[in-house]
DNA sequence: GCCGTTTTCGGCCCGACTGTTTTCAGTCG
């Protein structure tokens, strides 16, 4: 039972409380520790054996052994029964806008509603209205929010919603850009989180006139809600943006709240909030009429004797405690980038010749550029063939010569790892490498002690000089396929073998919640464009993204080293492994 | 249900918007 399945059954479970019409604070105990567990930085399994799930701050004696009762017998007694109670169908009732947990407990008490499509069929029979508290609005907004539901996607990955917050953005700066003091991006977006549920906007301004402007943006498809301060809307491709007004003197706390996560900010505010302080969007206060004056987010954290937040780790995963330590790190930025590893060419399924790809590098500003192209196992995508893999390794090495003192190019391969964990070369071809990555790209339905196996084997050969893809997902479209990520990681550190990050914006793999763990056991990381063409390579930002999210310096990234020092690392892995295996 | 440097009870972040409730509950951020 891995940590994203149990916090799925905690929020469930308070869901179900909030059906039943428990207490209001012990349901937000169980939400908390739902995000904490999700959040939480390690192996659960070995937490639970260790007896230190009740040391986590949000896990109390009572929900530890609910955890542990998961992570030994897979079941949890408390919330079977619990279900039983409650259709299934709710929890997708309690997904539709408009609809909460006292209105979804009165329409199935009342009208046997079990789930959207009964309550379809109640609203198309004008049912609701003879319930209390339902009137013609909510039968409106209900019909439009099913219809929401049923044609809109939950959420966006992080480029679809940052291209649509920039053309917002350039739409409100050319309309209205004299009414507009500071206008950022807030929320999951400003957060780097790899995918969003909408696009959250601050603008400070003195002239409440901006929110005509906004509302006149042709793209939106509904509106929402549409206050004094705050206007939430539906633009026609089903992405929802929410904006924040507020005056100039208040963007700061505003742009801070907005920027959240919800974590972070319940985090800060009770804890200040016993230090004598009140956080809301408009200020700081010590006492009522005493409002602390900031100019920067440095600024507000400084207040509390914090360091500055990076957004990017605002996810209540720990960083106050860090900041209050002064402990958190430079983060790795996108300049600190390098070379690149992980590049297919037309050898196989790569879009542009290898010379173009090359120059591409080379234009970009990188120093070195790891070649990468499918190997033989994977026919879908010209897997090359051991002669083939010759040709192109004699093709660098004219190329080589040919770039001398402007960009090297690195040999290698990703080699599908096979069902039986080895890679898909003998031992004299890939010795002819400079690099090989081993990723999964077959048999994805495996048993979760097997993937382990396969990949555990992989990492063991001394010619893997780093995993690919780790978990195969591919965001809001593929799961991950089931692999123990934590003995992985435990067996990268043991054998000193490198962890890809995919930059690729639907990959993203290795998850950032796992980037923390893999440091703290010294594995380093690799931020890998995997680059089919020239644009490919722009996804690095994705990927330094990602790293900061997970805590990354410079230092655990290889591709912010020079091209010495990377030749040195990747040779002494192979040393390394050869050695240890004889 | 969780938590504690004002501790083992009595708090729990704080506010905006909507609809139908004539005074605020429900939902959402
Ligand atoms: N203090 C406080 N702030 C909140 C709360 N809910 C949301 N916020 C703030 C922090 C959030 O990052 C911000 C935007 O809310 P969203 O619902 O859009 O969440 P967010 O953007 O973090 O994630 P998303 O990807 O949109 O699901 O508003 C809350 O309950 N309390
Ligand atoms: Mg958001
Ligand atoms: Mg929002
Ligand atoms: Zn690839």
């Amino acid at each position: 039972m891995n940590k994203e399945k149990i916090a799925e059954i905690f929020e469930k479970i308070s869901e179900l409380l909030e059906i039943k019409g428990d207490n209001l604070f012990k349901i937000r105990a169980y939400l908390n520790a739902s995000r904490v567990i999700s959040q939480f930085p390690g192996n659960i399994e070995d937490a639970v054996l260790k007896g230190e799930m009740s040391k986590i701050p949000g896990i109390g004696k009572d929900i530890a052994s609910k955890i542990e009762e998961l992570v030994k017998t897979g079941r949890l007694i408390y919330y079977e029964e619990l279900k039983k109670s409650v259709p299934e169908g709710i929890f997708e009732l309690l997904k539709l806008r408009g609809l909460g947990p006292k209105k979804t407990k009165i329409l199935y008490e009342k009208l046997g509603i079990k789930n959207i499509a009964d309550l379809k069929t109640a609203l198309e029979d004008k049912k609701l209205l003879y319930l209390d508290g339902f009137g013609e609005k909510t039968v409106s907004n209900l019909t439009e929010s099913i219809k929401e539901y049923n044609n809109f996607k939950e959420r966006y990955l992080y480029p679809e919603a940052q291209l649509e917050a920039g053309l917002i953005i350039s739409y409100l700066l050319e309309a209205a850009g004299s009414l507009i003091s500071n206008i950022e991006i807030a929320g999951s977006l400003r957060r780097k989180l790899e995918t969003v549920g909408d696009i959250d906007i601050v603008i400070a301004s003195k002239s409440s006139a901006i929110a005509e402007v906004f509302l006149k943006y042709d793209k939106i498809a509904h509106i929402e809600s549409n206050g004094d301060t705050k206007i939430s809307i539906v633009l026609e491709n089903g992405m929802r943006v929410d904006l924040r007004i507020v005056p100039p003197e208040d963007y700061i706390y505003a742009l801070h709240h907005f920027t959240g996560s919800k974590l972070h900010n319940e985090e800060l505010r009770s804890r200040e909030k016993k230090h004598g302080y009140k956080i809301n969007e408009y200020g700081i206060y010590k006492t009522e009429y005493n409002k602390i004056i900031v100019a920067d987010e440095k600024d507000f954290y400084n207040v509390f004797n914090m360091q500055f937040i990076p957004p990017e780790l605002r996810e209540g995963a720990g960083e106050i405690e860090e900041a209050l330590k002064h402990d958190i790190p430079e983060l790795i930025n996108i300049k600190d980038i390098r070379g690149v590893f992980h590049v297919h060419t037309s050898y196989t399924d790569g879009k542009e010749s290898l010379e173009e790809m090359v120059k591409t590098a080379l234009e970009l500003g990188f120093e070195y550029i790891g070649i990468t192209d499918h190997s033989v196992s994977a026919p879908y995508a010209h897997g090359l063939s051991a002669d083939e893999l010759n040709s192109e390794i004699e093709h660098i090495d004219r190329l080589n010569k040919q770039y001398e003192g402007k960009i090297t190019i690195l040999k290698g391969i990703e080699s599908d790892i096979l069902e039986n964990g080895d890679l898909d070369y003998g031992n004299e071809t890939l010795s002819k490498l400079d690099f090989v990555i081993a990723s999964v790209h077959s048999r994805f339905n495996m048993h979760k002690e097997d993937m382990t196996a396969r990949i555990m084997k992989a990492i063991k050969n001394p010619y893997t000089t780093m995993l690919g893809h780790l978990t195969g997902r591919l965001l809001l479209e593929r799961k991950e396929y089931e692999v123990n990520i934590s003995a992985v990681i435990d067996t990268l550190s043991e054998y000193k073998t490198i962890v890809e990050l995919n930059a690729n914006p639907k990959r993203l793999d290795i998850d950032w919640r796992y980037i923390k763990e893999a440091i703290s056991k010294s594995v380093m990381l690799s931020i890998n464009p995997d680059a089919h063409n020239k644009k490919g390579f722009d996804v690095i930002e994705y990927g330094v993204n990602a790293a900061r999210k997970g805590w990354t310096t410079k230092n655990d990234v290889l591709n912010t080293y020079g091209i010495n020092e990377v030749l040195n690392k990747i040779k002494t892995i192979r040393e390394y492994k050869l050695n240890k295996s004889v």
